[in-house]
DNA sequence: GCCGGGCCTTGATTTAGGTCAAATGCGTCA
DNA sequence: TGACGCATTTGACCTAAATCAAGGCCCGGC
């Protein structure tokens, strides 16, 4: 599919009519990254925002002493940096392709210009600020009142959700789940072993499944492993 | 002034012409409440989002072990939950008023479709959703990625900056800012007290005199105390 | 096949910060 | 003014999770 075609499948372009969406094309650029390549660096200064037309990105925050937590895997159809165009005069977090990826750039002022005369993109753009509001609410409820099992067990819990089974294949390395769970390797290792050795869960590889939903729910609740 | 008045002066309302300003005045509850009382549960079906007209109210986080997280001290003039209008379907936080305090409640459904008609309104919208993303950002940084005595000199300095000197006096208590820090009154007291010994600020009561900006700022920046 | 470099796991140890407890201070309201 | 209650401080202790270190495993490239 060309790059054209999933710019018009995504979330932000549906509903468009035929003027909004030729506007959005001229101002949009798009480009090919490589596995690896830095979209944009903490600290850079926000010149617009992003579109992921395929691949996946990593979108994390890192300390001058190394430690890094990763506050979005984002995956095809999604924006990120949005907010960085309405506030903000740098990106607050670094954004890196973990494969070969293709994205869609839309430059700040352009498109701010554009949206002061479409009210169907302002609510397009209201909608995903509020659920990026929500996720990072979740992410700080986790962080300041949940403990490391919990938020390991409702990671998964989540996963087996949103495929609507128990089995399920880890899409990230455990390294990268651990950060982006607010803890590193060792810790994840050690939490998942003790899951599996309550019986749990049962872990292979990325192969996980999840024997006991119900002890699994308790645990994401707060209840000591 | 009367609760109109100070509602006019507010933010959102600014810039608005007169049709846009009684359409919001149509859907707007005004109401009084009282110091320690709450006006929403985490949890409760979100029905609207709140502009604190005067006094101030503390947004908060509480876990079933006790532990509380305070996301925002709201003072007059600034909205709150308004991501709850656009997103989900209950309050994500708690909201008690901390004085006596005024608010205005727009209703969520004709909120909406106020919004719907105009665009100022919406870029409104986008300015406030945008910087929560920015705050929460912060946040997240400073929970996932900092420790105690960083967070702590950053908001000392953050403190002083706002009012342009290095002489301030704290408007919460030490208890509460303890857990906007993510943190409990004891750590706080610990890590004051460490910067006390090290002649980097004095402490009085709530009053806080910064001795030396250059050290603090070194603390902020990750240096061990 | 075999070599090398990531991952991942596991153990030993350290440490930041939370918990518990007690003493002190301070403001408010009767 | 006195007493109660709450905030604050400080000390002793505990615990979750990070750090440090060592092996094992898997996978891709030669």
């Amino acid at each position: 599919m060309d790059a054209l075609e999933l710019l018009h499948k995504c979330y932000l372009c549906r509903d468009l009519d035929q003027k909004e969406l030729e506007a959005l094309e001229e101002i949009v650029a798009i480009r090919k990254i490589n596995k690896g390549e830095v979209l944009f660096f903490q600290g850079d200064p926000a010149t617009g925002f992003y579109l992921l037309l395929s691949g996946s990105v990593r979108v994390y925050k890192a300390s001058p002493e190394g430690k890094e937590y990763t506050l979005h895997h984002i995956k095809s159809g999604q924006m990120f940096a949005e907010a960085a165009v309405f506030e903000g005069k740098t990106f607050p977090a670094n954004a890196v392709a973990t494969v070969e990826s293709m994205v869609a750039f839309f430059p700040k002022e352009r498109f701010v210009r554009l949206i002061g005369d479409s009210p169907q993109m302002s609510l397009k753009m209201i909608a995903a600020l509020s659920g990026f509001v929500r996720e990072f609410n979740q992410q700080i409820e986790d962080l300041s009142l949940r403990e490391v099992p919990a938020r390991l067990a409702s990671h998964l819990l989540r996963k087996a959700e949103q495929i609507n089974s128990n089995q399920f294949i880890l899409d990230i390395s455990k390294t990268e789940l651990a950060r982006s769970l607010g803890t590193i390797s060792e810790t994840l290792s050690r939490n998942l072993k003790k899951l599996r050795d309550l019986g749990i869960v049962e872990v292979d590889g990325k192969n996980i499944t999840i024997l006991n939903p119900e002890r699994l729910q308790a645990v994401a609740d707060g209840e000591k492993i």
